[in-house]
DNA sequence: TTGCTCCTCACGTCACGTGAGGTGGC
DNA sequence: TTGCTCCTCACGTCACGTGAGGTGGC
């Protein structure tokens, strides 16, 4: 029999946490003096403390560990539970290992140049969101055939929804698709999100864009003129932290006021692991 | 210019976390309406956000976050704490990965058994100790040598220590070792916690036991004799759960009883991953 | 007038760590 | 009498989630 600094010893644990699973009921100590109110466990306790270290240390927590123990899970709660935490420590791998990658590339930059990189990238999920869109083909993805596509479709779109009187709910929103069987064309969508159903007499389409599971994005400053360096800093990034890239940026015009050069978007890259 | 819920939506952070941000100064809104309390954010705000989101999807504190942005931290503390996180981070995913295994082996027992395993078996680490011994030599690590050879000392070793007036500190703990240029000989040691310097005049040795960096153990029920099943039961864990066997196990006697039935003994077996 | 967005408290979370202040037996 | 072990509150942790209760502009 032992007193409760003994058999936290024996047991690696922490009085502490032993007068905690008395509070909450997991361990109740063999005896308790009433007088003092000196707890005093059996050496048989110790299988008991070893079966709740053993759970918590799978990460269950104690309310689960005592469900357990308890028997108030079956077998198949039980398969459940071990599965799902199965599959919570995979996903914690999968994250933890990316979050290493990203220290690694953090580490390589200032190596490199002496500072921190200027962090601007966030890989964040993208919602689906329904808009309002106009086309236009451009030639190739170069920045001088985009332009010129994509520049006229705004104006000419905000004039048609206000026309249609159909309100604008977001920031609007360009992405770009290959044109199928075409050699290098891009099919340029201009878009501003909406609240209303698809109908003949718009024109101009309805469409709900898909969400972007994993996208890799970031803020650029200034006039899209400008855009190609911040894109190459996003794909750069995309490859130094361990991801590919699986299309063609979103852009998202945050604030589009008259000067150009105080412009905010957001590039939005889909992007995959490894 | 975004309200908080607008610049909510597009940094995909919840409102209650800006509100969190401006409270410690972390991120404050580029204004603030003084008659209402509304805040609203400007477009650029949303790269301090983005920097904000990637370092704390890296694991630091929203405190180091704030040094880091405010450049409370120089290049080499900067270095330092990406190191730390480096290490951090591996070793999250080595025990991660460890508890991944045990899941497995959990599920394994259950789909094998029906029921939950019995949950004896932790791993965990051992202190190192000041003890007296007295050894004696088996011819092999069978139990029927084992036995003979050990049970004797015990008896001899507490008279030794009552008489030296040396008091016993812990439970008694019993250890093995290979008797070097015999074949398959073994040293057993009997040995018992104190708390005394070494001195030529006590007639049993003092000897500071190492500690166990990683050690599986289990508690045995009942009588020595009987131990063979509780240690193969240690031995399937072990090579079920990604570990290996580095030595033999040490065993600590928790509890002894007159009635042999009545014992309770830790098995630890020092371990090491895969 | 009804929604909608926003506001400020303030409690709850999870498993203990860490004092503060005090007691009982060698 | 001094240590030592043990006791019971009770606050703090970390980054928010989640109401409660209320306000201002379309």
């Amino acid at each position: 029999v032992f007193g409760i600094g003994d058999f936290a010893r024996h047991g690696r644990v922490s009085i502490r946490m032993l007068r905690h699973y008395d509070a909450i009921g997991l361990l109740r100590p063999a005896q308790v003096d009433p007088a003092s109110g000196y707890r005093s466990y059996e050496a048989t306790q110790l299988a008991e403390l070893n079966r709740i270290v053993a759970l918590k240390d799978l990460g269950f927590t104690l309310q689960q560990v005592q469900d357990m123990l308890n028997d108030h899970v079956d077998i198949d709660e039980l398969r459940g539970m071990l599965k799902l935490r199965h599959a919570q420590l995979q996903a914690q791998i999968v994250t933890d290992t990316a979050r290493l990658t990203q220290v690694e590339a953090r580490l390589r930059t200032i190596e490199r140049e002496g500072q921190m990189p200027a962090d601007e990238v966030v890989v964040k999920q993208v919602s689906p969101v329904r808009v309002a869109e106009l086309t236009a083909i451009a030639v190739s993805y170069a920045p001088e055939h985009i332009g010129p596509a994509i520049q006229p479709l705004y104006p000419e779109l905000m004039a048609r929804l206000a026309h249609a009187g159909v309100p604008i709910v977001g920031a609007p929103v360009a992405y770009y698709e290959d044109e199928p069987g075409s050699d290098g064309a891009i099919t340029v969508h201009a878009t501003a999100p909406v609240n209303v159903e698809p109908d003949d007499k718009y024109d101009f389409e309805i469409v709900d864009l898909p969400g972007i599971a994993t996208a890799a994005t970031i803020v650029h400053h200034g006039s899209m003129d400008n855009v190609v360096p911040t894109g190459q800093a996003l794909s750069q990034w995309v490859d130094a932290n361990g991801y590919r890239s699986t299309g063609y940026a979103r852009e998202v015009y945050l604030d589009c006021p008259p000067e150009l050069e105080k412009w905010v978007t957001e590039l939005q890259a889909p992007v995959e692991l490894i």
